[in-house]
DNA sequence: AAAGCGGGGAC
DNA sequence: GTCCCAGCTTT
């Protein structure tokens, strides 16, 4: 069945105006005091959105306030250096959001004179601003009643309204959002959003929701069936593929240390790592021929310092990570360069090379 | 519509 | 270990 032709039955008999009510009043007494509530800055609310997609709040909290206080305007952040705004970014993950809100931000000073557009199809035009974001920020920092689903909406919401619909499905947002279309406070569209999303946070977690805190129990679906915990239909995705890798300490006679950049584009892209051998491709008797290939260096390899497992959404990095010295040869790599070891930490890493150069601080 | 893209916290 | 999370972009 359509979209525009389920909406109508599921809210047929949902007291729409209790639970706004409801909702809000409860999201003005409990909601938590969190920097980025401070005000209603479009800047700050759309930091903040971006910081916190995919991750959670108390993480995010010593970046924001670090961030704001780096860059505290949309001037100021489109000016910077992109490696300062990724080294700001270190160990948040998803480096593209940070990448793509600075071009967005730097579109905002060109195009809008350095203020966040309130029309929706202008923000919708920027990097990085998604559906999601979209609303979000319409609606928080302008007031406007537009749809703001999540992850934590979608749970709140297919459980409220017993929605069996899997939220891992690309079209399904689509039928929250007309849900949300449909049931959303016109008064107060930013409490009834955050309120959403708040109550997902604190009461109707993933798991053993708190459903006897619950503001909205009345209107719960799910809560009077007892199947709270088997909500939201979510198919799971499939297992990470292992990759082995060689992580190398290259240190030359001065003592400084070999790293290099990133490809812009793909995986952790633009951030700095050790040099790293793919033993997928490169047989380990033919690595040092190998690497003299790819940098125009002769190396020889010292000790075994550490095994490194890192896990990303979709893949396993296994790295072993040894030190080696230089034995002849010239650097022939132009996103590679030697450091030295108190400089070593003035660029971005992910947190799996962080975690091999603390061997050397 | 599906795949690629990080990292950490809860259990 | 498993699951989950205040998603967007590219293909």
């Amino acid at each position: 069945m359509k979209v525009e032709e389920r909406v109508p039955q599921i809210v047929e008999h949902f007291n729409q105006e209790q639970f706004k009510d409801q909702l809000i009043n409860w999201f003005k007494r409990e909601q938590r005091t969190l920097p980025w509530r401070e005000n209603q800055d479009p800047y700050r609310v759309w930091v903040s959105e971006i910081m916190l997609q995919q991750t959670r709040v108390d993480t995010v909290i010593p970046y924001f306030n670090h961030f704001m206080t780096l860059f505290p305007t949309p001037y100021d952040l489109a000016v910077a250096d992109e490696q300062t705004v990724l080294k700001s970014w270190e160990g948040l993950g998803y480096y593209s959001r940070a990448r793509n809100l600075q071009n967005a931000v730097r579109e905002v000073v060109q195009s809008y004179e350095g203020i966040v557009p309130d029309e929706k199809q202008e923000l919708k035009k920027l990097k990085g601003v998604g559906p999601y974001t979209l609303g979000a920020i319409l609606s928080i920092a302008y007031d406007q009643p537009e749809p703001a689903v999540d992850g934590n909406v979608m749970r709140v919401l297919s459980r409220i309204l017993h929605i069996e619909d899997d939220i891992a499905k690309a079209g399904t947002r689509k039928l929250f959002e007309a849900l949300i279309n449909e049931i959303i406070s016109a008064e107060n569209p930013s409490a009834f959003n955050q309120g959403l999303m708040e109550l997902g946070a604190l009461i109707c977690t993933p798991k053993s929701p708190s459903c006897l805190l619950c503001p909205v129990q009345d209107h719960c679906h799910a809560f009077a069936k007892g199947i709270e915990e088997e909500l939201p239909i979510k198919s799971s995705k499939k297992k990470q593929k292992k990759v082995p890798y060689l992580a190398l300490v290259i240190e030359n006679q001065d003592g400084d240390i070999l790293i290099e950049k990133r490809s812009n584009e793909g995986l952790l892209a633009s951030m700095w790592q050790y040099p790293m051998v793919p033993l997928a491709d490169v047989d380990k008797k033919d690595m040092k021929h190998w690497f003299f290939g790819e940098y125009g260096l002769k190396i020889e390899l010292g000790s075994s310092i550490d095994h490194v497992k890192h896990v990303f959404s979709h893949l396993i990095w296994e790295m072993e990570v040894v030190r080696a010295t230089i034995v002849e040869g010239e650097l022939d790599r132009q996103n590679a360069r030697f450091v030295s070891k108190d400089k070593i930490d003035t660029f971005p890493y992910p947190v799996s090379h962080q975690k091999i150069h603390r061997h050397l601080l």
